[in-house]
DNA sequence: AATAACCCCAACCGCATCATT
DNA sequence: GAATGATGCGGTTGGGGTTAT
C-alpha cells in the first residue's frame, strides 16, 4: 500500500493549529466544501497536509460539533455501545450526534475505562464509594457534567450512575442488547456493515433523529438480529 | 511560592480500506 | 486483476493545564 508522504517530509507545518489557520480552513470549506482533502490545503493556502486539515475539521471545527462535557446519558451510551462494538469509535460516534470518534476515544481512555476497571475490581462498592474526582470543565459547554458522573451501578448494563436517567423500558432494551453474546454482534456487524442501521440509542440521544433513507431495511436488519439472538417477535415489537 | 505529579485532549502516526486508473 | 491514490480509522503521545505536596 502506498502511503502519502508525511507532513514534515513535504515541508508542511505540524503541531497545534493557530486561530488564523482555523479561520482559513473554515472559510475555505464553507465556500468550497471538502471534496478533496489532499488538494484542500494547497488551494486554501495552508501549509498543512490534507490529513491534518481533515482531522482538524472533523474533530474541532465542524459547526455541528458539540463541545463540553459528556452528559451521563452520553457516557452510558458509550459504555453500552463499546460493549457491543468494541473499539470501533467511529461507529460509536455515529450514535452520538455532535461527538467525534477522537473525543469518545479520549473519554473512554481517560474516564470510562478506569471507571469500569475500578468497578470490576470492587464489585461490592456502593455507588457513593465509586465517585471519582472528575474535574468540571471551565470551558463553555452545551452539556455539563454533574459531580455524580462516576458511579457504576451494575456489572455491565448500567455502569455510570445509580440514578436511572432512562425509563425502565429503555433500560430493558439495553439489557437485552447487552446480554446478547458479543461475538454474535461482531459477527453480525462484520457480515455486512453497510447495512447496519441506527441503534435505538438514537432515540435516546437525539429525539429528532430520523433513520436513514431506508427505515424498513434498517428495522428488518435489527429484526433479523433480534430473532437470531433468540428474541421473540413480540419481544422485538416491545423493544423497538 | 515552587515544583512534582497527574490528567486531559489535540494532533500525529501508521495501517486498513475504498476508489480510481 | 494489479497498481496507485485518497480517505478513514484506531492507537498513541506530547504539551499544557490543574492539582497536590
Amino acid at each position: 500500500m502506498v502511503r502519502a508522504p508525511c507532513c514534515d517530509k513535504m515541508g508542511l507545518k505540524k503541531g497545534p493549529w493557530t486561530h488564523e489557520e482555523d479561520q482559513i480552513l473554515i472559510s475555505y470549506i464553507q465556500k468550497h466544501g471538502h471534496e478533496n482533502w489532499r488538494a484542500l490545503p494547497k488551494q486554501a493556502g495552508l501549509l498543512r497536509c490534507g490529513k491534518s486539515c481533515r482531522l482538524r475539521w472533523i474533530n474541532y471545527l465542524r459547526p455541528d460539533i458539540k463541545r463540553g462535557n459528556f452528559s451521563l446519558e452520553e457516557e452510558e451510551t458509550i459504555i453500552q455501545l463499546h460493549e457491543m462494538l468494541g473499539n470501533r469509535w467511529s461507529a460509536i460516534a455515529a450514535k452520538l450526534p455532535g461527538r467525534t470518534d477522537n473525543e469518545i476515544k479520549n473519554v473512554w481512555h481517560t474516564h470510562l475505562k478506569k471507571r469500569l476497571k475500578q468497578y470490576q475490581t470492587k464489585p461490592d462498592n456502593t455507588k457513593k464509594n465509586l465517585k471519582s474526582k472528575t474535574k468540571i470543565k471551565s470551558e463553555p459547554s452545551t452539556t455539563s457534567h454533574s459531580e455524580s458522573d462516576e458511579v457504576p451501578s451494575s456489572s455491565s448494563a448500567s455502569i455510570i450512575d445509580g440514578s436511572d436517567h432512562r425509563e425502565d423500558n429503555n433500560m430493558d432494551t439495553w439489557e437485552c442488547l447487552v446480554e446478547i453474546d458479543e461475538s454474535f454482534w461482531s459477527d453480525a456487524l462484520s457480515s455486512d456493515e453497510s447495512q447496519v442501521p441506527s441503534l435505538s440509542t438514537d432515540n435516546i440521544m437525539e429525539p429528532n433523529y430520523t433513520f436513514g433513507e431506508n427505515l424498513d431495511d434498517s428495522m428488518e436488519f435489527w429484526y433479523d438480529l433480534f430473532i437470531k439472538a433468540g428474541g421473540s417477535e413480540q419481544g422485538f415489537i416491545t423493544q423497538f
